[in-house]
DNA sequence: TATAGGATTTAC
DNA sequence: TAAATCCTATAG
């Protein structure tokens, strides 16, 4: 199933939208559009509909929670930027910096649904995974730290999801269990295109099923 | 300098 | 269930 992208929302989000906490632009990112301009020339636009919010230092599941070093840098910089990096020595993954300069948060981009016209590499690839959705949009490296309000990489209002489901975020039981079971991932229940299914357990053998947040903070 | 392991995906 | 594959962080 395909989407257009509301012609009357052309305007990227401003960088200061993301100055906020992850937790809040994660799921206020649900239902965006994420748009990139591919190496090849085309654009390449998805609806987000699964996203992880890394609150900080603090967080043992973020990468800054490790110190401030070469890689994280950008998480610690300004908000409306990329932070991408690679991970297995495969993929790249796809996150937003979020909060205060000096505070490093950031929102971890885990699955979109394809618009209409966007066909990855293959000309079939999915979006249904933080590592599927870059290689989809041709989102890597070469963006890092790279400002999200305009091309070749922008993030734009789109339809909004029924429901917002808050569940713990996946592969990140190695932080321990506080960090673990937070439950600091968004997903649009009504997409079929998430990276790990709703009704799939989460770490501690806790059922994200049936933990709810349908509200919204208002638009701006 | 050497080594372990990871915010994953795919194939056997 | 394991391999692919490379960058980062940490230890020596």
């Amino acid at each position: 199933m395909t989407r257009e992208l509301d012609a009357h929302e052309p305007v990227a989000l401003a960088r200061a939208w993301f100055e906020r906490p992850a937790a809040e632009v994660a799921r206020d990112l649900l239902g965006s559009v994420l748009r990139c301009v591919a190496r090849d020339g085309t654009v390449r636009m998805g609806r987000i509909v699964e996203t992880e919010a890394y609150v900080g230092a603090h967080d043992l599941a973020g990468h800054a929670s490790k110190g401030r070093t070469a890689r994280t840098e950008v998480m610690f910089g300004p908000a409306g930027h990329a932070y991408v990096y690679l991970v297995y020595g495969l993929h790249e993954l796809f996150n937003v910096v979020t909060g205060a300069v000096g505070d490093p948060q950031a929102v971890l981009v885990r699955a979109v649904e394809p618009l209409a016209g966007t066909v990855g590499p293959s000309g079939a690839e999915r979006g249904d995974g933080p590592g599927r959705l870059t290689r989809l949009l041709d989102i890597d490296r070469r963006l890092l730290g790279h400002r999200v309000d305009r091309p070749p990489l922008t993030l734009h209002r789109g339809p909004e999801p029924t429901e917002t489901v808050a569940t713990p975020r996946v592969g990140v039981d190695f932080a321990g269990t506080e960090w673990a079971s937070a439950r600091l991932r968004f997903v649009d229940a009504a997409s079929a295109q998430l990276s790990v299914s709703l009704t799939r357990l989460g770490p501690d053998g806790y059922s994200s099923r049936g933990v709810r947040d349908t509200s919204r903070t208002p638009s701006t």
